[in-house]
DNA sequence: TGAATAGTGTCTTTCAGACAATATGCC
DNA sequence: GGCATATTGTCTGAAAGACACTATTCA
C-alpha cells in the first residue's frame, strides 16, 4: 500500500451501502424496495441504500440506512459482497458495500406509518427489473439467505419471540421454497437443542393448541440445519 | 440513494484492495506479507494492497496487485469482506476490500526472483503483529479458507497439476491442522468423483510408487469434503 | 531382506428420508 | 361427532468414523 503520496490527490470513487431487507409477510418472502423519482433508472425500482458518511463505519451507515427505510433496529444484518464494477453506475464511479437483513413481520406492522408512496414490499417471485445491478445483488442476497437458514439460526430474526413448531417450519418451507416432512423437521430441529419449550399453548384457535418455543439463544451460530 | 446532489460535493473516502495471498510451502501454510517503510507503522509487516484505479474493477485491482507482488497470474482469488472502520488508518479514512489468493506452492518459486528484501511468507503459526486492522483480516481470511477447503474443491489451486493422494492429504492436514486417517480420507475424496486417475506414478523413489491424480474439473464447486 | 511409502476392507454408529395414525380442543 | 391442526415412531439406506494389514519399489 503506497504511503508516501498524499492520498487526496488521486480521484476517489464513491462509496455507498445498499441493504436487501427480507421478511415474511402472509406467507411470502418478500423484499423492501423504493421507487426512484430521479435519472438515472428514474421510475426504476431498487434496492433501498446511501453514501457512507466519512465518520461512520460501513455497518453503522448500514444500520441507519435501515432505520430511514423501515424505522426498525435490532434486527439481524450481515455484510454480503461488495460490489464495485467501473460502469454500475452511469453517473460517476461508486462503489456499494451490500448488507442483507432480516426483519419480524410483526416489527413491520409498525412501519406502515411511514409515507410510504414509494416504498414497497415485493414477493421475491414478483420482483420486477431493479436499477443499477441491483438485480445481481437481490439474487445474490437470495442464495445467501437460503444458506444460512440450512447452516445457521438466522431464522429466529424472522420470527417473534414465541412460535410454535408448525410456523418455524412454514417459515422455513416458504424461504426454501419447498415442503419439509412435519415429523423429519420436528425430529430434526429438537435434537438440536436450540430450542426452549416455554410450556405455554396457543390460545383462541379452534383446534388444538400447539406448545410455543422460544430460541435458547440469538448470538448467530454455525448449526447443520434441516 | 440520494441521487439529486452532485456527488463531488462531499468527502469521500478512499478505497483500497488487500490481498491475502496463501500458499503451502516446506508443508506449512504461508502467508504473502510485506514490510512497510514508510509511517504509518513503518517497519511493521502488512498484507500486500494497493488503492483501486477508477477505471478498473474490484476484482482487477486485486488481480494487479497479486500480479505486482507475485509475478503470478491465474490463482484462485475469491473476495473476502470490506473493512471499513473510521479509524483502521490513522491517516484518513480508508475502506478496504480484502481477497484471498491460494497459490500453488511450483509457481510461487518463480518470484522468488523479484526484488524480496522486504517480502516474506510466514509461516500462519509465526506471523508478527500486523499494520492496521490486518491481523484481524488475516484471521477472517483463515477462518475461510478452512471453510472452503472442507466444502468445496479450491484445494486444487494449491496443487501442482498431478499429486498423489498422499500429497491430496497432507494438505489438507496441513490447512486444518489435525491428522486424517488414510483410509477413510481416500474413501471420501475418491466417492466424490471429482479426481481422474492419470495411469502414472510417481518415479525414482526408493518405495512404492503413487498414482498421480488430477481434478476433473477446476470451476470451483461447492461439495461436502473431508 | 529391510526400509519406506502405497494401497486396501469391515464393522459400528449416526443421520437423512420415506411414511400414517392418534390426540386435542373447539364448535 | 365433526373439523382442524398438533403430535408422535419405525424402518431403510447412506455416510462417517474407528481401526491394521498387505503390496511394491529400491538399496
Amino acid at each position: 500500500m503506497p504511503t508516501a503520496y498524499n492520498l487526496d490527490k488521486f480521484d476517489k470513487p464513491s462509496v455507498t451501502v445498499d441493504i436487501i431487507i427480507f421478511s415474511i409477510i402472509s406467507n411470502e418472502l418478500k423484499v423492501l424496495l423504493i421507487k426512484r423519482n430521479v435519472e438515472p433508472f428514474k421510475k426504476f425500482w431498487a434496492i433501498p441504500g446511501g453514501f457512507v458518511k466519512m465518520d461512520e463505519s460501513l455497518e453503522a451507515a448500514a444500520i441507519r440506512e435501515l432505520q430511514e427505510e423501515t424505522g426498525v433496529k435490532d434486527v439481524y444484518l450481515e455484510q454480503l459482497y461488495t460490489f464495485g464494477d467501473p460502469n454500475r453506475d452511469p453517473r460517476t464511479r461508486v462503489i456499494t458495500v451490500s448488507y442483507f437483513a432480516l426483519i419480524n413481520a410483526e416489527k413491520v406492522k409498525l412501519m406502515a406509518t411511514t409515507d410510504a408512496s414509494d416504498v414497497n414490499w415485493y414477493s421475491i417471485t414478483k420482483v420486477p427489473k431493479l436499477a443499477f445491478d441491483h438485480d445481481k445483488i437481490l439474487r445474490y442476497a437470495l442464495q445467501r439467505l437460503r444458506w444460512k437458514l440450512e447452516y445457521t439460526n438466522v431464522v429466529y430474526s424472522l420470527l417473534s419471540e414465541r412460535f410454535t413448531l408448525t410456523e418455524l417450519q412454514r417459515t422455513y418451507e416458504i424461504i426454501l421454497g419447498k415442503t419439509l416432512d412435519k415429523r423429519n423437521f420436528r425430529k430434526k430441529i429438537l435434537s438440536l437443542k436450540i430450542l426452549k419449550d416455554t410450556k405455554q399453548y396457543t390460545k383462541e384457535v379452534s383446534h388444538r393448541p400447539a406448545k410455543l418455543y422460544t430460541f435458547l439463544s440469538k448470538a448467530p451460530q454455525i448449526i447443520e440445519f434441516i
